[in-house]
DNA sequence: CGCTTCTTTGACCGGCGTCAACATTCGTGG
DNA sequence: CCACGAATGTTGACGCCGGTCAAAGAAGCG
């Protein structure tokens, strides 16, 4: 983006993640024909990347920023599938369409590949399939750790499993814990979990009165232990 | 299994999988060699192919039969993330250890790879990770769904969306509609669709006395035609 | 043919959704 | 810099969907 030292032809070199999403199965060689399919995009906060349904023209690296991806139902009903955050890969499917709308929480930059000039690398650098694979193969672990929350935990349980996950990707470590800036909303986070705004909110000030969490404004949690959250998730 | 003018030097060309799976992206000589690291496995009904926390040390292909994925809370609380029947895949997961419990819901007979085997032999046919990369990419898809059903559907939409879903996939079609075998019960059913037993049952029970379904016996189910049970699905 | 497992049905109740009101925060323009 | 309005968050009251408990059929199996 800036990169006072960094040569224009190569952004990669100083990207800020060079070592997570695809690119960290490459060397810097293979980097740069990487980079030469691939196209900076900026979205605004509320913007959508694309839309469910969409052709799915594109594959994304996510580099700052955050997304949503969310799928409705006809009646409106939705469902946020995941969180998106820098590093983590956008678009892995092989389907035709886009399986659900991508949408930036915050200011999002992203690097973009089409679909096709992916494949042919691919062809090229089998180890970036394999990577590729991988990071489909966790994003499926996580899925199922999703159903499980969906399917067998309480609101209390899946709140707690939420913020943890959250605490664990986003969180910044500090003297006395552990602070997490939330990019979404109650309904975002009630959306991905299950239960309703209010539910969401019910909980995370049951929390703050226990003493679990501290709260400075809704969008900043702090986390004294996380063990006491652990205890609440029912993953013991 | 039996093929009377089968090679017994080379079973898969009679497998009645051969062309799904993981097979289908060869030919028939990449397929022998394929088949010279493959052992042919047999589970018992109600048997277990692998536990969740296991070493991840063999994948599968699901030859005949069906099969149960669930997963586990410490307090007991289960989660069936899948139903496998011929042609899957299992065991998708570059984690070290099984992420679910593999269990048999009729006899099962399998297709068995070491990973590491399949590993190598990815490494020379680069065209095998890459159907890897579409099944997970199916896979993934397909939980995504699943995050729908538990995350917003409604009871009764749950259970019309997974007899569809079942239908589709191990559906016979006769004249008057569709015949549909259960080889599982409505606790598996439940812990797939986040619902107790009873509700399942419940369900069922109504859908028959709406004419929606007809039950000779409980696990074979009729559905004369799929579009009422769609209307009732919440996908509209 | 008896035992176990599965299914069905009923009665009851509680967790969480819905509706509503109010508080807070933030963006926007005067 | 302040005022105002829109969006978001919080809290309470209430009701319903679906869970739990219980008991009685069905069905499969030794």
């Amino acid at each position: 983006m800036s990169g006072t030292a960094a040569s224009p032809s190569f952004p990669c070199e100083t990207c800020e993640v060079r070592d997570k999403a695809i690119c960290a199965a490459l060397n810097d060689d293979e980097l740069r024909q990487l980079n030469a399919i691939a196209t900076a995009v900026k979205v605004r906060a509320g913007g959508t990347v694309f839309y469910e349904g969409d052709d799915s023209t594109y594959l994304f690296n996510v580099v700052t920023g955050a997304l949503r991806l969310t799928k409705l139902l006809p009646d409106g009903r939705r469902q946020v599938t995941g969180f998106l955050f820098p590093g983590d890969f956008l678009g892995l499917a092989v389907t035709e369409v886009y399986a659900y709308s991508a949408e930036a929480l915050t200011d999002v930059s992203l690097c973009r590949f089409a679909r096709t000039s992916l494949t042919a690398i691919m062809e090229r650098f089998p180890k970036l399939e394999h990577r590729l694979l991988g990071l489909a193969s966790n994003e499926l672990a996580q899925a199922q750790e999703q159903l499980m929350i969906l399917g067998r935990k309480t609101a209390a349980e899946r709140v707690a499993t939420v913020l943890l996950s959250l605490a664990k990707r986003i969180g910044r470590q500090v003297t006395g814990g552990r602070v997490l800036d939330l990019p979404m909303t109650r309904q975002d986070i009630g959306d991905y979990s299950g239960l309703s705004t209010e539910t969401v909110s019910r909980i995370i000030s049951r929390l703050r009165q226990d003493g679990v969490i501290q709260t400075l404004n809704p969008t900043t949690i702090h986390i004294p232990e996380t063990e006491a959250l652990v205890d609440l998730s029912g993953d013991v």
